[in-house]
DNA sequence: ACATGTGAACTGCTTCACAGCG
DNA sequence: CGCTGTGAAGCAGTTCACATGT
């Protein structure tokens, strides 16, 4: 496997296209071109060749790609293949709605801890798992190590949540709370805005009435 | 107004600017610089700077920005001066925690319907809306006229419901389904997408265990 | 003196167009 | 012949560094 540096805008769209192969798979087609892909993806066929000649030659020139392995390669590249544990952070609506997302377990994470401080929330059951208090988070941490911990706490606790869990050994986090955090280098972060998106449709319309 | 064509990341740092500015108000903080903007931002002094440049100059040299002024002009350039009408297809988990979000009406986002088919939803009440039968849909879309459409429905509805409310009149659409979907140029969607975000972090584990 | 505003340089992603290969 | 794979060109966003204004 080279090892470049990919743009994200290249894994962004490989998870895009791997669901679409996964569609593909469901209905039983086994070849698929580029120009294929990139009509059903948003993307363009150049680009599609693109993204994939970062990580290698998977097409046969005259054919195309074959679903089955493309999708396995695509897994691959992105790590899915593997089985990565989680924990979330926080069960209102939000924590308990991630907790039930199908794509998780389909994409074989592990939910390994769903934490509160409500102690009306706490000893109920989501998907299975009780909900915890907070302050089992270390004592799970240490017991599971997941991979992943996702932050559905409202934004004035999510700093605090946050260095917790990197002290905890946690890699990645992925934060629904609207605040900018920080996290030490070897500490992924990656944050899901609602305002943000709203406020990115607001200006468009915005922009098209003042013209 | 100047009306070049911006790069959608300057507007989505101006959101979070302007998210952080709201926290100085509150705290009392008149003026701010760019630097100091940056850092709580994650970005750069420069980057602060030729963002807000695209749309006018803000500031006072040698001295900053007036916090407050700055804000509003923010608000006004994603356009979050204005009430903007929206409704929630699904009340799912999901689409409740939409519902319950805070940061709507803070940014003066209004309800106007929230819709299900199952019976047992149905009549009950999210956020003093009650839920309604998505039957309701282009009746409420001709009664409200909203702008915005969110959709928390499963992946294999989501192109109908999309097709209804592009139908219905609605110019924006933000959709949590994990599917690509396909609007007339003249409507606008955003995608948030929960499994693309985690396998960026996957992506990126899997690169460093490769190492 | 100090922080903004901005042209110019740079970096990196996307698009093009065609060579390569089944 | 058709579709992939890929250098080269084009374009867009970011960073630099300094002129500008208070």
């Amino acid at each position: 496997m080279k090892s470049f540096k990919i743009p994200e805008a290249t894994i962004i769209r490989l998870s895009i296209y791997s669901r679409y192969l996964h569609r593909l798979m469901q209905q039983g087609i086994t070849t698929i071109s580029s120009s294929d892909i990139a009509e059903k993806t948003g993307a363009t066929s150049a680009q599609v060749r693109k993204d994939l000649a970062y990580f290698g030659e998977f097409g046969t020139r005259g054919v195309g790609y074959d679903v089955e392995s493309l999708y396995d390669s695509i897994a691959e590249i992105l790590g899915v293949d593997k089985e990565w544990k989680l924990i979330i952070i926080g069960a209102g609506k939000l924590g308990l709605a991630l907790s039930m997302y199908e794509g998780f377990r389909e994409r074989g994470f592990k939910n390994v801890g769903i934490f509160d401080v409500d102690p009306i929330k706490i000893g109920k059951k989501a998907q299975g798992i009780k909900i915890l208090h907070l302050d089992q988070l270390e004592e799970v941490c240490e017991a599971e190590s997941p991979d992943i911990a996702i932050v559905a706490v409202p934004g004035e606790h999510a700093q605090d949540i946050v260095n917790r869990v990197v002290e905890s050994g946690v890699r990645s986090i992925l934060n629904f709370a609207p605040r900018v955090l920080t996290t030490p280098i070897h500490v992924q972060i990656r944050n899901v805005d609602f305002a943000t998106n709203l406020e990115l449709l607001t200006y468009n319309m915005a922009s098209e009435d003042r013209r």
